[in-house]
DNA sequence: CGGTCTTTTGAGTACAATCAAGGGTTGTGG
DNA sequence: CCACAACCCTTGATTGTACTCAAAAGACCG
């Protein structure tokens, strides 16, 4: 993990501004943020951070993408959300860290000592709102994944986990075109299936059609009103409003 | 449904004060919020919200359990959140209910008109902070339930949901008696599992004498230490700061 | 006392897990 | 440049848990 000097004025150029927890914030407000601020790049695999251990900071996704794990104590795990840029890492209102989290692909955080920050959310609508809007749609998220964790087949998991990386990374030219930045333990620990199980269902869905894929980490989506389908999704282009 | 009229001063008497949304609310924020407020209760059985529909009002559960649920559309259905006494029913920043919401036992609300609720929402850092709070327990909570969901085996998610039963209804004198507020048919549609799975775990933990059952909807529990066991949780009594 | 609804129990099945082995790719060192 | 190890992924064979289908036993109601 290194730290890197924090770059004054460097929000103009953010990356994910627009998008962040500080989307909202007026020139002020951004100026305080500034003064709290430092980035963290970890390399691909490296533990951001444990659950149980005391929360310094928070933080948001600048680039790559990490996982939140609840594990246990006989080590069974599952992934209970994947962190892309702009995705906020942090609790208010609690001193701990609730989750496991581990960069799947080199990342780097915006990060912002905690007390400071918080300090900033009280007086500031800006920020509060917005990580409300966010936690909604974290929780709502979460809901869809229980409905496939406790419902869907393997073969609709994955073809669900597609489509939502399909969503999620949407970039790269043409969007049938993924470039998944996760191994097959990844997708399997996320999906709440073995690797091999996993495996299984993407020859599966190559063999009917429905995907290709180039080498191990590019899926080029063949067919994609029969991914829908296969993943057994209601409403995947209207997301309610 | 029945509308019943409001109360004047009636949140000084309220059973959820203190836990509810409004908890924060001082006393001039009361007074906007009772002048749009109502009551209204639902029987058993009865539908409180539909995916998709228009969001007319949002709502504390005063009295009573409901579900919300997400259903596929060849009928296979998950609950992704049970709603107990001070739970809030609605999604602020949309405009149509994203969840079938089912009244499981008698239930009351505490409704609010959708619109003039937002704009005091804006306006109060009270109500908005409660919100967050409650949002980010809501979305902790869901991922508890997806590690469940994803991972643990059907002995293990029955015990874990009859801990979840006594943590959220801690009240009725003695810890150790259970009234389930709920069918099996709900316990399973919460677990993931079909009725005749949970019915099986409830005679297995039954015989093991970790739990006595009495009627239908009484669990008397009669080892607490070996029912968390049971359940696979790693830390039952000491929730993270 | 029948009727409906919920729960329990039983028998057989299917899907994903487990156990095991074999490819393929990448990187390192001789 | 090649040999070898490490890692990741795929494929195969077998097992086991929970699902499905079916029926009976309890509740609860008029």
């Amino acid at each position: 993990m290194n730290e890197v000097l924090a770059i004054p004025g460097v929000c103009a150029g953010c990356p994910i501004r627009g998008r962040a927890v500080c989307s909202r914030c007026d020139v002020s407000e951004l100026r305080e943020l500034e003064a709290i601020r430092f980035y963290r790049e970890y390399e691909a695999g490296q533990t951001v951070a444990c659950r149980g251990d005391e929360m310094q900071t928070v933080s948001s996704v600048l680039s790559g993408t990490a996982t939140m794990t609840r594990v246990m104590e006989d080590g069974r795990t599952q992934i209970v959300g994947l962190l892309f840029p702009s995705d906020f890492i942090g609790r208010l209102g609690r001193n701990r860290q609730q989750h496991d989290v581990v960069a799947v692909s080199d990342v780097t955080l915006c990060c912002f000592r905690k007390a400071p920050f918080e300090a900033l959310v009280a007086r500031s609508s800006h920020i509060s709102t917005q990580l409300l809007q966010m936690s909604l749609d974290a929780l709502d998220e979460a809901r869809d994944w229980m409905l496939l964790l406790g419902r869907k087949t393997a073969r609709e998991k994955v073809a669900s986990f597609l489509l939502l990386i399909r969503r999620r990374m949407a970039r790269s030219g043409s969007e049938l075109r993924l470039e998944l930045p996760l191994t097959r333990e990844v997708m399997a620990t996320y999906l709440g299936l073995t690797i091999e199980t996993v495996s299984r269902q993407i020859t599966g869905l190559r063999r009917d059609g429905l995907i290709a894929v180039e080498g191990k980490r590019v899926i080029l989506i063949r067919d994609l009103p029969a991914l829908m389908a296969a993943a057994g999704e209601d409403e995947v282009g209207d997301p309610l409003d």
